[in-house]
DNA sequence: ACCTACCATGAATGCGCTTACAGCGCCTGG
DNA sequence: CCAGGCGCTGTAAGCGCATTCATGGTAGGT
């Protein structure tokens, strides 16, 4: 910047200000200091700027990581893995780049989550979170100096911004329409891990849609899983194995089990959705892959992204805003596992 | 970092090296600091640290906007759009964090690609930028200032890092597997407008394998077009109508392309791969998803980012060493379009 | 002709940190 | 017993920029 200003016969407050606002300086004095800019190479310094300023223009993003950092790039695993995290970055990119910054993101290591937030913590002027990414206490502190939004899960500290999906109506909706649409009533639900919030709202979903239709409702799910493949497929094993005649429909607490119950129940030779239905959780991809394509609920991720960067900017705005939760909507998608016309390519 | 320093009765210095070099402070020392600054939730200023140390800790890149911001987030438009640009995200982000780097991305506006680089520039040790994303001066200005690197596409300027996928070997194994395991001879290719090095490498890459083979070889595309699916669907239809005898298989330059003659070819009632055999390249997931399946060149976009954080790395600790240009190997994909049984899920 | 208001610019300060460099206390070998 | 070395810490000098305040010049008002 000195050698600009040098070249272009300025100071540096007058180079300084033909980037940060260009009206006030003489145009004729700006396109000197342009030139000269341009023939030096010159880079302004976002670290410089940044500590002059007190803003970075950066936006973060901490989310677990999505797999095995030393995984293979086998061809294979490719779109199975396409998970939630590059949804939300694209729409917080997209969001952010159109209020004018840029985006930093940082997927937490196994090794130290703790470093990790404080990184990005230190670079950006306010960040998202995806749930269970990174330890209570930091963020408690850290959300002390800048704006923290809380992606998808509970919120886990009552002054943070938090953004959730509807678990709740979502599930409802797709039972009412495993009820109502196609006359189920022996419904068995398959849930996580008691300690997930996302899981459990799930559930009570559920549970108020058989009330509402005066379907037997049961206390806990049939079985709880660890919402992975493997697991899904162990739950619809032991599911049918019961004594006593098999559910009409089986709604798992989010895709991927259902994707394994699938497998499972083609082992079995028991037909979906013919002999009984399958219903999943999140829309990912793969749902659309399986044959029977997997009816399941659609989380808007993109727009999680999205409103993150809204809700940054507004608390940016205004710091001392009361914390907003918002609820997003999601969209129940009906595909052939619950007996519904597969809608072709 | 001063009141931690007064907190603990310490100097600024043994904050800093206590978060530096933590090795070279009396470890109750560093106890002492550490407690302070957990008490007053201290966070380092990335900034002051990045001026300081004149590095930031973070690499960058640079992509084409995939699609229009304003678009609507509808349920169907998800996967179609899972396009490259995630998958480099992925592969960078993963590399970066491996090497202690955070990543920051950045999709050029319509509006000003120019500031948008200077703005990432500013702040990264160095970065990728996806071809053509940023214009060919700009990169030259900043590339004397610190590493990048080109991904895809032709090298513009010579003296940057630079990588590419086979697309030449990739098309030429696609072409001798139709030739050669399905007996096809009568075989179109669909290329690219004439200014996308990536297609004519392609093309070059079907004429070689249509030489070895003794297969007539065309000194053209048979058709070009833009590389999208009406585009695709329009070839195909111009192909067909065409007088004499209908070839046997086509190759399109892109995924995309193929993608909409399938379409085309479904609209005419003729039979994939049974009358005409269909090829595309890239390997998008849509891919998979249509029927028959897509035979295509799957790109390694994951490592492409991978390399890239690796390259920037290397120059970054030998910034004068000899510019490198790799080539990443591609793979065939044999799904059920050129004849191959299809895989089932 | 003089004062005020305003515009364009320069001088100077400090943002929060890293990093020589220097200093202090202590230990070792000669 | 002292020179030299080592381990730990403090001092101080910036890093490249934004920004406040002061300044000179110019136009408008009276």
């Amino acid at each position: 910047m000195y050698d600009v200003a040098d070249r272009a016969g300025v100071s540096i407050a007058t180079v300084s200000r033909v980037y940060r606002s260009p009206g006030s300086v003489r145009s004729e004095t700006r396109d000197r200091v342009l030139k000269a800019a341009r023939a030096l190479g010159y880079v302004p310094s976002g670290s410089a700027r940044g500590l002059a300023s007190r803003s970075t223009g950066v936006l973060g993003l901490c989310f677990p990581d999505y797999a095995d950092p030393d995984a293979e790039d086998s061809p294979a695993n490719g779109d199975e893995e396409m998970l939630y995290s590059d949804e939300i970055i694209r729409g917080m990119e997209r969001a952010a780049r159109r209020r004018g910054y840029a985006l930093l993101i940082a997927a937490s290591l196994a090794g130290g989550p703790e470093n990790l937030v404080a990184e990005v913590a230190g670079r950006v002027d306010g960040f998202a979170v995806l749930a269970r990414t990174v330890p209570t206490e930091s963020l408690e502190v850290i959300s002390r100096r800048l704006p923290v939004v809380m992606l998808a899960g509970p919120r886990e500290i009552d002054h943070l911004d938090h953004i959730e999906v509807a678990n709740h109506d979502g599930q409802r909706e797709l039972t009412r329409h495993l009820i109502g649409d196609h006359g189920y009533r022996r419904l068995a639900f398959v849930g996580g891990e008691a300690v997930s919030p996302d899981a459990e709202a799930r559930f009570r979903g559920f549970r108020q849609a058989c009330e509402e239709a005066g379907v037997e409702v049961p206390g806990q799910p049939d079985v709880r899983a660890e919402m992975t493949q493997a697991e899904g497929r162990r739950a619809a094993h032991a599911l049918l194995d019961r004594p006593g005649e098999p559910p009409r429909a089986i709604l798992f607490a989010n895709d991927q089990m259902a994707v394994g119950a699938l497998h499972a129940l083609e082992e079995r030779g028991t037909r979906v959705p013919d002999d009984i239905a399958v219903t999943g959780f999140d829309g990912i991809p793969l749902g659309r892959l399986v044959r029977p394509a997997l009816t399941t609920v659609r989380q808007p991720m993109r727009r999680l992204g999205e409103e993150a960067v809204e809700l940054l900017v507004q608390r940016l705005a205004a710091p001392k805003r009361e914390p907003v939760s918002l609820v997003l909507p999601v969209t129940v998608m009906r595909r052939a596992s619950c007996g519904c016309p597969d809608p072709q390519l």
